[in-house]
DNA sequence: TCTGGGGTCCTACCTCTT
DNA sequence: TCTGAAGAGGTAGGACCC
């Protein structure tokens, strides 16, 4: 007979972890990692900063209330993906199906392992242990039989805070398939996959506060409040019902880069000129990866924080930044900026493969030959080494990357209304 | 107390085509 | 040829996740 086969392995406060192995003296200290700008917010805190009320998501400017004390770090992204890259490399070696959730998360179907590991809180216990002596990271892993509940497991495995500093879980929690039901019925509602605070709100108004009350609740009711599809999923759901498998090669839908910035933009050729630069970076990524893309998104966040987007779909498919920049540049031509811009983004979707590389009446040959060069450029010299000319004008010479200015602008004495935020170098301030 | 960035999925509405 | 219904696709926005 099988016992439960699929893990959820979820490291514990990761970008902390990394920076308190990276210099132990922050041990045992509150530690707040994430954007230390006026409109950053936190992307992890240790127990320590927990116990104040820290939280991730939260803006930095309450964090820093709440506990003055903590050490604030700016974010190292680029540690946090090596580190990350490392962490993925060890559970591969205990099997191939693994699907990468994020940086610090993935699931683990390791019914076929069991021959040769053991079962599946062997492996765990296993596992757990390697990421220790291999990372010197801790880690907390749900055992269960659907990814649901394994997940809710590891949940269960994690450290809590305390007064008296972080009470160590258990790092396993095993969840069978006997205790599977009444284990998902204990737990709130918010912790199912779906339901965040605007459905948590719906869901309390008819009264059902944990798992178990809406399991009860008939499928109907939970349709009409909730709407079809999330209706019927968390009745799903609340009997575990949750065959998703794990998938270890999954297929972005999307790509995009946004960008908020230090101070609110109120001219319209410098949010050209930040459309150009991130539009650049969104092409120069589906180009890496092979893709290209139809559907071109613009994200505009006024001062109000009143967001809206704006979308244009073309008929064949696009790599390229000028492309995608102009289908932005259109789309930022319909918006009325008049009360400043916080936030511009652009992304691509509806992506398949890239245009042949034959010449089509509506593609300039000369800019296939351009991007070429400007990828050949990136590679040997790196990203910053060449940006497009329009986003000169907008004082980007940077280029955008994936990760940069991850929780906010940073905190910059040198940025000046209108200014893109942000310079390579000011990340790593503190080393 | 003032709210990041990179995504996915769903819903509603509109227009166009059959 | 006109009309209405149904479906497909595009667009916009919201909720959610890490």
């Amino acid at each position: 007979m099988a016992g439960p086969t699929i893990l959820h392995v979820d490291l514990d406060a990761f970008f902390v972890a990394v920076e308190v192995a990276d210099d132990p003296s922050l041990a045992g200290r509150p530690v707040v990692v994430g954007g230390t700008g006026t409109r950053g917010v936190v992307a992890a805190a240790s127990y320590e900063a927990r116990y104040h009320g820290i939280h991730s998501a939260m803006p930095t400017a309450r964090a820093r209330r709440l506990c003055p004390d903590a050490v604030f770090i700016p974010g190292r992204h680029d540690r946090y993906r090596e580190a990350s890259a490392a962490f993925h490399a060890v559970l591969q070696t205990f099997t191939p199906l693994v699907e990468g959730i994020a940086l610090d998360e993935a699931f683990l179907d390791v019914g076929g392992a069991a021959r040769l590991l053991g079962d599946g809180p062997a492996i765990a216990w296993a596992l757990r242990a390697r990421v220790a002596d291999d990372l010197g990271l801790s880690c907390s892993v749900g055992v269960a039989p659907r990814k649901l509940t394994a997940k809710l497991a590891s949940e269960s495995a994690k450290p809590r805070p305390s007064a008296r500093g972080p009470v160590a879980g258990s790092g396993v929690v095993v969840v069978g398939a006997d205790d599977e039901i009444a284990f998902l019925h204990r737990h709130p509602v918010a912790s199912l996959w779906g339901v965040g605070p605007a459905t948590q709100q719906r869901l309390a108004g008819l009264g059902v506060t944990p798992v178990g009350q809406l399991a009860a609740l008939p499928v109907e009711v939970g349709i009409r409040t909730l709407g079809e599809a999330a209706g019927r999923r968390l009745h799903d759901l609340a009997w575990a019902r949750d065959e998703r498998p794990v998938e270890p090669q999954r297929q972005a839908k999307s790509v995009g880069h946004e960008e908020t910035f230090a101070v609110d933009v109120h001219q319209r050729p410098v949010l050209e000129g930040h459309t150009a630069r991130l539009a650049d970076a969104v092409a120069a990524r589906l180009r890496r990866a092979g893709l290209a893309g139809r559907c071109v998104q613009l994200k505009v966040r006024f001062g109000d924080f009143r967001t809206i987007t704006r979308s244009h779909t073309v008929t064949d498919p696009i790599d390229t930044g000028p492309a995608v920049a102009g289908a932005a540049r259109q789309l930022l031509d319909g918006v009325d900026i008049g009360s400043g811009v916080r936030l511009l983004g652009v992304s691509v979707s509806l992506l398949g493969p890239p245009p042949a590389r034959q010449l089509r009446l509506d593609d300039d040959p000369s800019w296939r030959e351009v991007t070429d060069a400007i990828d050949e450029i990136r590679v040997r010299y790196g990203d910053d080494a060449i940006a497009p000319g329009a986003a000169l004008g907008a004082g980007g010479v940077r280029t955008r990357r994936a990760g940069d200015h991850q929780w906010g602008p940073e905190a910059d004495h040198r940025q000046g209304p209108d200014r893109v935020v942000g310079a390579r170098g000011e990340w790593d301030d503190r080393r």
